[in-house]
DNA sequence: CGCTCGCGGCTGTGATCACAGTCGCGCCAT
DNA sequence: ATGGCGCGACTGTGATCACAGCCGCGAGCG
């Protein structure tokens, strides 16, 4: 029997050790739209040469997570207002997607575990903390879509996700809100009452309103 | 004024190049589920060394159109009867979104392009061209979907296409069709008369109707 | 004082190389 | 004859290197 070298569930190679780091930097909104990255740099904050940082980098340009200029350097995108509403409208789409098939197999103790999350968006909401109101908020969609079974629409809607990422933390940081997202409530309640229409209606309503605070 | 050393439009990288050059030939059905590649051969065939092969299959990877071994060795994937759902679920959600915003900027031009490639979807069809078959409805599909100006949703849609691929293909390839799909006659009715209700029936039908052949 | 040109450093790209893991085929023992 | 074993060829990974293009800053000129 020897030492396994490879960790059975994640982080197998340097590329993607990479590309996880950076992926949950975006996601979490911790780099401001329009901010550069290169290749030599990434590999030294990470410790791996430029080849695996250009893997990673080149497949999150793929994604949409970072953009390309025709000379090849790299910044996570600035999205313009129809891409940003065509993003919303793709989150309602799968998002009410999701929730509907997660709705028959959520049980009271993923019920508690949403409402849990939910104050725990309370406590960081009050302390005006954006990355951690974004990773909280993404913690509570991404809980209840666990439930739906459905690893390629979560895959979908992850990467949605990660597009708007930069985007939402320029929203949420010049935002001022000291209140927890209203339309959580309205998930969980129709998720303990079985109601699917109104669960379908609640998850529209908590998508759409972070785009119409960006008309203003 | 010089020569520029760039297309503008594409096959800007050799990375790309072969990217593209894979991509093609996944969506349209030309390799079957399951078979091998390795980045040497990938190499020679387009006349470039391992570096940009492996980017072109990581990326590929990364969007689903190919699966990798524990090991690192590619295949086109397989895909289980519950992701075949998932995705033509997937399908149905964004493609009825997509017409429906195509409809009301469905212009005449647009219409009379939509019935030529059915004529000619119904040759391929009278030929058994499965390959030929696939990339024509695809290119019905792709047409009207470009009216909606909603670049994000037809990647997103492109993609779900491309994990399709090898699978319809396999479909295709052991149904003995000889007749155009009915459906398609069908949304070029809806877009004429400018019924978005029916539009939106219309291509969903269409869409879950290859995922009922499967069930067989 | 302001504009422009040029150069130096820095950036991404692609090829090559060294290495570790893996798969398969043939050989040998039973 | 058949099963197990070991070796060899092959595969992906990551580092390094050479190269071409771009950006920005500073000097020089009008």
């Amino acid at each position: 029997m020897q030492v396994q070298p490879r960790i059975p569930d994640s982080a197998q190679s340097a590329h993607d050790k990479v590309y996880r780091g950076l992926r949950t930097r975006i996601l979490h909104g911790q780099i401001a739209p329009g901010a550069a990255l290169t290749l030599r740099g990434i590999g030294r904050e990470f410790g791996v040469s430029m080849t695996p940082a250009r893997e990673a980098v080149q497949r999150l340009v793929a994604e949409g997570a970072l953009s390309m200029s025709s000379s090849g350097r790299v910044a996570t995108p600035e999205l313009s207002n129809e891409r940003i509403e065509e993003l919303a409208a793709l989150r309602a789409l799968i998002e009410v997607e999701l929730a509907s098939r997660a709705l028959p197999r959520a049980h009271m103790a993923l019920i508690d575990r949403l409402q849990a999350i939910d104050h725990h968006i309370a406590d960081v909401v009050s302390n005006r903390d954006a990355v951690g109101y974004i990773r909280a908020n993404l913690e509570f969609h991404r809980t209840l879509y666990l439930r739906a079974q459905a690893p390629a629409m979560l895959a979908m809607c992850e990467t949605v996700w990660l597009q708007l990422g930069p985007t939402m933390r320029a929203l949420y940081g010049r935002l001022r809100r000291t209140e927890p997202p209203q339309y959580h409530r309205l998930i969980v309640a129709a998720l303990k009452a079985g109601d699917e229409p109104g669960l379908r209606l609640a998850v529209r309503s908590d998508v759409t309103q972070g785009l119409r605070m960006l008309a203003s």
